[in-house]
This record gives C-alpha cells, sequence and structure tokens, in this order.
DNA sequence: AATGAATGAGGTTTCATTCAT
DNA sequence: AATGAATGAAACCTCATTCAT
C-alpha cells in the first residue's frame, strides 16, 4: 500500500517510480503535457493499468511533482557547475543564460517538459516563486557589490526569466537554430541591461 | 441553426456571442484555461445547457478564438495610440512596453484570458509567429535607421517577448505591484540593451 | 401553423416543401441516409433555420415519407409505360426488370435516396409489403395464365425483389458498369426460373 | 486499460467483450442498429455505465467489428460443413442456398445482428466484396466446369446475393414462414436460372 | 508488490423539436 | 408564412481514481 508510504522506499519501487516519471517525459514530449493522461502514460512505460501509476503515486500531482523535480536535478547539475566556474555576480549571470541555452540541446527532452508543465500544470507558483526569489537575491547582491547597475531588481527577475523560458520554448521548436549563438545574444542584452 | 451561419447574424445573435465570450474570459480568469469547458462556461453565462454554446459557435475552437479577437482587439486599441504618439523607433519600443504593462490594470481580465490562451491552447502558433514577426521587423527597422545598436533581432525579439508575457503574468498575479513602475522599468531595462 | 393542415396546401406551402425534399435527396445523396440531419437538409436548402423544415414538416418521419413519395413516384412514371409497352406477364417481368436498372442510370439521385431510406429509415415496411404485394400477385397470375413455371410465389416475389434492390445498389455503387446490360441479365436470370 | 491490450486477454476480460457483444445482438434484434447505441447496450448487458464498454472496446466500430465476427462466425459454422458434404457446384451452391435459410431459424439473432450491421454500418463494404467475390469465383469455376450455363457470373452474384438477404430478412420478419421450404424455393429458382 | 476491472463524472458535439415573434 | 433562438436529451469517448484479489 506504498503511494508514498512516508517517502520509506524499496529498491523496486524506486525503480518503478523513476520507470514511470521517463515515461511521463517521453509523452510529455511527444504530446504535449494536456495530452499527458496516465492511460498514454502507462501505455508509454509498457504497463498493462493505469492502477500501476495510482499505485505508485498519491495522485496526479504526485507524479507530475516528480517529474518536475527530476527535470529540475538535472537541468540544476548542468547550470551550477558552470555557475560555480564563473567569477562575480555578472560573469555567474552570463554563464547561466549561456549554460541555459546549452541545457536545451544536452537535455531536449527533460527542458521540454520542465515548459510545458510550468506553463501548463495547475500547481506551480511555489516553484515560480522560488526560481524568481533566487535571481532576485543575486541580481540585489550584485547591485550591492557594485557589478550591477541601477534598477528594480524585481523587476530584473520577472524580466530575465521570462526572456530564458521564451528562448527555451523558441528553442525547443526551432532545433535548427544556434542555441550557443542565441544563448550569447541573451547573455549579451541582459549584460548590456544590468551594466552600472 | 447559427453556428456562423455565414457571418449574417442578428443583434441577439451578435449579443449572445458577446455574453458567452464574456463568460468564456471570466471563467479563464477563474478557473484558468484547461477548466474552461462548456458546462462552467455555460453555467458563468447563466445558461442552462451547453447546447446553447454549440448553437452559436461551430465548436471550441470558434468560441476561444473570438475570446482572442476580443482579447487582442481591446489591447490593440489600448496600445497603437500610445505607440502611435510616439516617435521613433526608440520611442515606440518604450511606448509598446510601457502601455502593455499600464494594460494589464485596465483590462486585467482580457490580459489574463489572452495568455492563459496564448500558452495552452493548441491553436496558437499562428499568433506567436505573428507576434514576434511584427517585434522583429521593428528591431531590424530600427537597427537600419540607426536607432538601434548591433544585435540579433530574432534573438532580441524573443527576448523582448517573453519578458513582456513574463510581467504581464506577474502583475496579473500581484495585484498590488505598481504597474507602470514595472513598465518603465522593463522599457529602460530594454532601451539600454537596444542602445546603439 | 401549417405542418399538414389537413392537406389544404397553399402554393408556397407546395414549392416549399417540394424544395425541402429536393434538398433531402440531395443530402442523402451526399452523405447518406444517417448523415441526413435538418441541419444539413437546410444548409443544402440555403435555409437559414431548421425551424422552417419543422414548419413545413409534421417530423421528420413526414419529410422522409415525402421523400419516398417522390422517389417512387418518379420511379413509377419511369417503369409503368415501359411496362405497360409490354404484353405478358413474362414480357411485363422483363420490362419492369431492365427498365428498373435503366432507371438508376435516369435518375441516379432519386434511385440512391430510395434504397438509402428502404435500408436505413425505421418506418418503411408498408412500403416494403406493398411491393412484395404487387410482384407476388403478378406472379400468380402469370402462374394462372399459364406464362410461369411451377413456384413458390411469395418466395419467388421476396427473390426477385432482393435481386432488384442488390443490382440496383451494385450499379449505384459502380458508375461503370453497363446497366442496361446487367439488367438483361437480371431479367434472363428469372426467364428462366420462372419459365413453365 | 484494456480496450484491445495488444489482445493478450484474460479470462474476465473475455468474459465481459462477449457478453457485451451478446448485449450488442440482443439490442440490434430489438430496436435495430441505429438505435444500438453504448447506453442501451450497457442497460441490456445490466451494466451500470457506458463508460464500462468502452473499457472494453477501443470504440463503437471495435465493438461491431466484433460483433460481425461473432456473426459471420457462427454463420460460416453452420453453412460449411453442409456445403462440404455436397459435390460438385451446382450441389454446393444448393446446399449454401438451403442452409443459408435454415441458418435464420437456427441462430436468428445472430442472422438478424448481421443484416443490420451489413446493410447500416458505414465500415462494411469490404465484407460486401468479400462475399461477392466468394460467389463470383464460385460460379465461374462452375461455368468452367460446365456445370453451369452461359451468364454474365457478376451480374449473377449480384443477384444471388441480394435474394439471399432479402430472404433472410423476410425471414426474420415472419418466423412463421417456413424456412426450409423457401430454402429450397430459392435453390430451385437458382438451379433453374444457372441451368447449362 | 502489483494487477485487472470497474466506476462515474465529465468532456464536446449533434440532434429533432418547440415557440414567441 | 416564416424565422431565429433555444432546449435538453442523447451520442461517443476519456479521465483519474478505487478496490478486491
Amino acid at each position: 500500500m506504498p503511494a508514498n508510504a512516508a517517502k520509506g522506499r524499496t529498491f523496486t519501487e524506486s525503480a518503478r517510480r523513476a520507470q514511470i516519471v521517463a515515461a511521463a517525459i517521453a509523452v510529455i514530449n511527444e504530446h504535449g503535457y494536456a495530452a499527458a493522461s496516465f492511460t498514454r502514460i502507462a501505455k508509454q512505460a509498457g504497463l498493462s493499468s493505469t492502477g500501476m501509476i495510482s499505485y505508485h503515486f498519491a495522485n496526479k500531482d504526485d507524479l507530475i511533482g516528480e517529474v518536475l523535480t527530476e527535470a529540475t536535478t538535472v537541468a540544476y547539475q548542468f547550470i551550477a557547475p558552470r555557475m560555480d566556474a564563473a567569477t562575480g555576480y555578472r560573469a555567474k549571470l552570463r554563464a547561466r543564460l549561456e549554460s541555459n541555452m546549452q541545457l536545451v540541446r544536452a537535455h531536449p527532452g527533460h527542458v521540454r517538459a520542465l515548459m510545458e508543465i510550468a506553463q501548463n500544470a495547475p500547481k506551480t507558483p511555489e516553484f515560480v516563486d522560488q526560481r524568481f526569489g533566487l535571481f532576485a537575491a543575486h541580481l540585489r547582491a550584485g547591485q550591492d557589490a557594485g557589478e550591477f547597475g541601477t534598477f528594480n531588481a524585481d523587476a530584473m527577475a520577472v524580466t530575465i526569466i521570462g526572456a530564458i523560458d521564451a528562448m527555451v520554448i523558441g528553442l525547443v521548436l526551432h532545433p535548427e537554430v544556434d542555441a550557443a549563438e542565441f544563448g550569447r545574444e541573451l547573455a549579451d542584452t541582459f549584460d548590456r541591461a544590468t551594466r552600472p
């Protein structure tokens, strides 16, 4: 009687969850979030019943939440080291923007799923707020350090996040575009915009 | 037997369509696009059955299309004169950005619906592409005129559009925020970013 | 308040009915009986509302009945003189079968409609029974006159009617087939089968 | 989540499918094909919802297809051995016709359903064509063997099939008629018609 | 630990018919 | 004589979830 039995998960249990999450990501990529029903996910995962999914996840939110966690983890593991390698708020911002665009080509499936869920799933404000908070804090710290100029950090955070997401979606939809170049352009844009 | 009877619309017919469109906008605002079912819209409009909606609109796409038309018309009528009043590509860009944020407070329902539909409805890439084309053309023309600096106009167009949408959504979700100020910040941001 | 106001029909009334019947026949030919809804018929007739149809016909059965009458009348007027021109039961049977197949090419629309209705409409047993009675009587009379051999007239009537309908449908579906030839073959078949 | 889960069917699953197919046959017999809605079939089967049917069958075509398979199987198993027992094309034709009429009394429900579906369902031309092909081939082979006389085999095939179907329907509608006798009459008719 | 079966609400759409004007 | 508007039942189908085994 799992379905999140107090988080103490056996090996099999974890494997099953991972398998289902992977299937969900695949389905979202192929058909979009709206079409990611339990039925389709089960079929994709080669499961014979949707009951299987309900057994391992408390409900759909639980599953989608896990997909979100998986996707953000992948993103984080890609972006974080690249930011760490950069020195200073300005350079870190550039690293963030450029690596985010490279991520689109490195893990297209996860990125696409992330975007679809963020846009369409009903329950993601906390996810949005968290991202916003991190950006705003970075900008304010950079301003305090004198690396950034004068601007409303909240407004700028929203602006940058929106720009990132739009460009990510654009790159996903247009695989022929040079992601690295667009990433540099994006970084240049906000480098100019945040200059002291 | 309407449902788009060759466009020749009666007074009553037009009134009902408008009423239903208004109800759809209200429902989308309250529950989001995904939950905007005929049943909910009918209830919101005080209609006794969904058959009523099907009678006046050929199908859901037809209804959503009308909502989109209505919302974009409202937006256009708000923004266009403010852009016209500005002189030069740079000033027009600022007017566009600032008025777009004022629009959020002037017509919150229409803006919210517009965003929800653009993000969630399956049939809107043309709408997206059109907006992108207009922005890219404006930027290129401004570059040719020497008002803007050197940058990839496509990348910048995506960036600006994403920023607009994100800020609009942010303002919608946070009514306490000073939209005019955020609009000015947004305009300042891209004024710096596009400077020659 | 017509809808069969005691059969006393004005000129306009009759014209309207005829127009609607013609539209119904056209729709049945294009989309089949099952798709012959009031909505489609009204559109075909260039009417702005299905109310118009309900106004002139008591209900759908009434309309379909009129279509049936119209089609059978056309068929009768084509076949009757050709039977009359033939002498004797045997020759008349041949004339009936051959002319019926020629009718398919002469009035394809009416024939198609007739078949569709006879097969699909729920309320046509009387029509079927009437046709059966006429055939059986003809066969029995021919037997009494010594022109036909010994057989169960009822069974033969059913057999012939079924053969006619199947061949009609076949000809309708295969316009390239020589209807006159198939008509002769059909006549030959039952000439042999009914020979004394 | 069945609905044709790659054909690997459980016992329960098969039982339910059979139950639903049986209910569909019963409904078609009582109310005709057009009225054989999921709702009515579910009620007939004692099921509480139409979702149940959708769960076991991919869609209505799937269900109707199964009904058709079931009915043709029953018919084949009745007719085939009787044809096999006969020697020569002429005798086999007689066996076919006579046994087909006996089948009406042996399995009235299946026969009625078969007729209703063949006539009314949209997706059955292949079924019709196949039957036609078999008959035409039999007739031609018999002609080549010198057992049948000279006639257009295609025309004769259509004729015989039409006669069969009409008589089947007639027998279904008139239970008091002696099916065996009518079967013999039918066989006699085409025995004379195809004689060399 | 897992599965197959079932459920019932909800989705959009089409339909014939009614009625006030 | 005609029309536009409305109705509500019924259609097929999909969904997330539950439960006995």
